[in-house]
DNA sequence: GGAAGCGGCCGAATCGTTGCGAAATCCCTT
DNA sequence: AAGGGATTTCGCAACGATTCGGCCGCTTCC
């Protein structure tokens, strides 16, 4: 049914050895018997069995990705990245959702070792206890993407959370604000939560402020949970003045919640958040951001995965990208 | 270095078979001895090479899915929906990014086949003749995911495109519109595009209404196109009162055209579009769209994928979805 | 008491490549 | 014409599982 190496090389009248120079373009190989080979080939269709290439040669060509959340456009923006740059080298790329799930993620880590992928690419809020054990049987090399670990081992590819917190608020203070709301993450998630609260909170604190309570509200990342936390700040008898959201999701959350209360933004509340994803600039005001490198981040990370796969010495495991504060419509000097 | 079967047969003396039959649950093994079996692989932390057992079973518990665009959340609605199917008959993804090229898209389909995926999942704008070629060569199952085929013959799952399009438009010519124009996509698109177009033309032939050249824009399904398309309806000197757009995404760069010239929607505009992606209700007004079910086309098709890979009968090979109209703020009656 | 049936296990072939040592061939040089 | 170093090519043993025919030992039945 199948045609295999040993039909061609029969059809070729040539050896298996043979064929399989010719397929792999290993350059041994008279010009004139590589012609005769790719004629076999030509003729009875052949296309070689990656399975039984990955068996024999302990290489698949193949890198597992696990990302948290497939519909979030930033983590696909970094899938983006990965993609590209695997394929500039020629990997094929496994993509496992995890649902943000760590009993999820620790599945998919195995079932993509077992899949023997050259490397992994690991997406997800945080590393905890179980994924080292998963990662530490593994013999092939692995890359944090967007997510980083305390321990400090793995190699990483990142923003620096906090500090582009930390940048974004201080555009709020440099525009006159001093009551500065937050709508936050969980705190437990360690990069969008935890981070950016701490940059938060030391940006106001080196303007001689101290961050309020009531003034910190989490959310989870969503429109609906930025519109209902915006609900609550409107309901304090001391409202602030500005809203630093941890996600471009719930800052347009916000704003809709502003306006459909008859209010305005910037005029009213200014407001600024971190991530920069498509839609900040598909609505009115168009947001202004904190803005993440996510392609890059993706990109950056596989770039390195590849040099590791490859056994290449590398400078640096740990590569922190720069955000950029971009000013659009959403912020105003307060007065 | 890696520990294998063998190395466990020998650990629990027993022979290979008798592990490959404790791995995969086979039956036919006195729990004594499985047992054994077990206690060995743990103390030896044996994984299965999931390479080799495909090379032997011929069956690699992967299907390959090739995505047009990651990045478009649409798509990755329908990737979601094929990712839980999927893992609910615990088999993996590949998933391949396109990048909308036809070149690519072909390269793709032939690099998953040679991966011995156990079967694919297509989703790509239009199906031609080379597409059709690299399927041919294919002995495994394909599914087309949200595009068609002309000549019909593969297994497909998507919507009716020219429906939602006229019953979109006749949201708006039920609100008393008579001048709708449309913001199009390519017309060579035979979904997205001309499926579409068709649905427009038939709702206002019906009304008695010819579509008036116009009143006809192409944009490329991004926000910047449906507001620049916008911009030119603007120029007209007979205004449309109402706007059809291809995409949410151009209709809500639309929306934003009208609100940048200081007019209103829906006051001075109705707005409607097909997709109903998220953003459609994180935006002021809030979109009225004929709704896709691409979770669910995902989920139908992946479910459609295991049956025919499992060789069950199946009693149909075409689905195609309801969609459905929502009525969100951005369309009104025309006085 | 021997044949038949059966659960449980073994041995060995097999899947379709790669990779390596050795053999064959080629092209110069002397 | 023979020797010698490159090039090419060959043959075959891996790679790590599955699978299937068959064997072993035990029960069951007549």
């Amino acid at each position: 049914m199948t045609v295999t190496i040993y039909d061609v090389a029969r059809e070729a009248g040539v050896s298996m050895a043979t064929v399989s120079r010719v397929v792999n373009n290993n350059p041994n190989v008279k010009p004139q018997t590589r012609k005769k080979v790719f004629e076999a080939i030509e003729r009875l269709g052949y296309r070689p069995n990656a399975v039984a290439r990955g068996l024999a040669s302990k290489k698949t060509t193949t890198v597992g990705v696990v990302i948290p959340d497939i519909s979030n456009t930033l983590f696909a923006d970094v899938a983006r990245g990965i993609e590209d740059i695997a394929n500039m080298y020629h990997y094929n790329i496994i993509l496992c959702n995890a649902d943000k799930k760590k009993e999820k993620e620790v599945r998919v880590i195995n079932t993509l070792l077992e899949k023997q992928v050259d490397g992994l690419l690991f997406m997800g809020g945080t590393v905890t206890e179980e994924h080292r054990e998963a990662f530490n049987t593994a013999n092939v090399p692995i890359v944090l993407c967007a997510t980083s670990d305390d321990k400090g081992i793995l190699p990483e590819v990142d923003i620096d959370h906090e500090a582009a917190a930390y940048d974004a608020v201080n555009v709020l203070l440099a525009n006159g604000h001093r009551k500065i709301a937050m709508i936050s993450g969980t705190l437990q998630d360690s990069a969008l939560g935890f981070a950016r609260y701490q940059g938060y909170k030391r940006a106001l604190e080196q303007a001689g402020l101290t961050v309020e309570e009531s003034y910190v509200r989490a959310g989870n990342y969503r429109y609906e949970s930025g519109y209902e936390a915006m609900g609550y700040f409107l309901s304090l008898d001391d409202r602030p003045t500005a809203i630093f959201s941890a996600t471009d999701e719930m800052a347009i959350g916000a704003i809709h919640r502003i306006q459909d209360e008859g209010l305005h933004v910037p005029e009213d509340f200014s407001v600024i958040s971190v991530d920069n994803s498509r839609i900040a600039s598909m609505v009115r005001p168009t947001l202004s951001t904190a803005a993440q490198p996510m392609y890059d981040i993706g990109a950056v990370s596989m770039r390195l995965l590849t040099k590791l796969m490859n056994k290449e010495s590398v400078e640096q495991t740990k590569y922190v990208l720069p955000h950029e504060i971009i000013n659009r419509k959403s912020v105003a000097q307060f007065n």
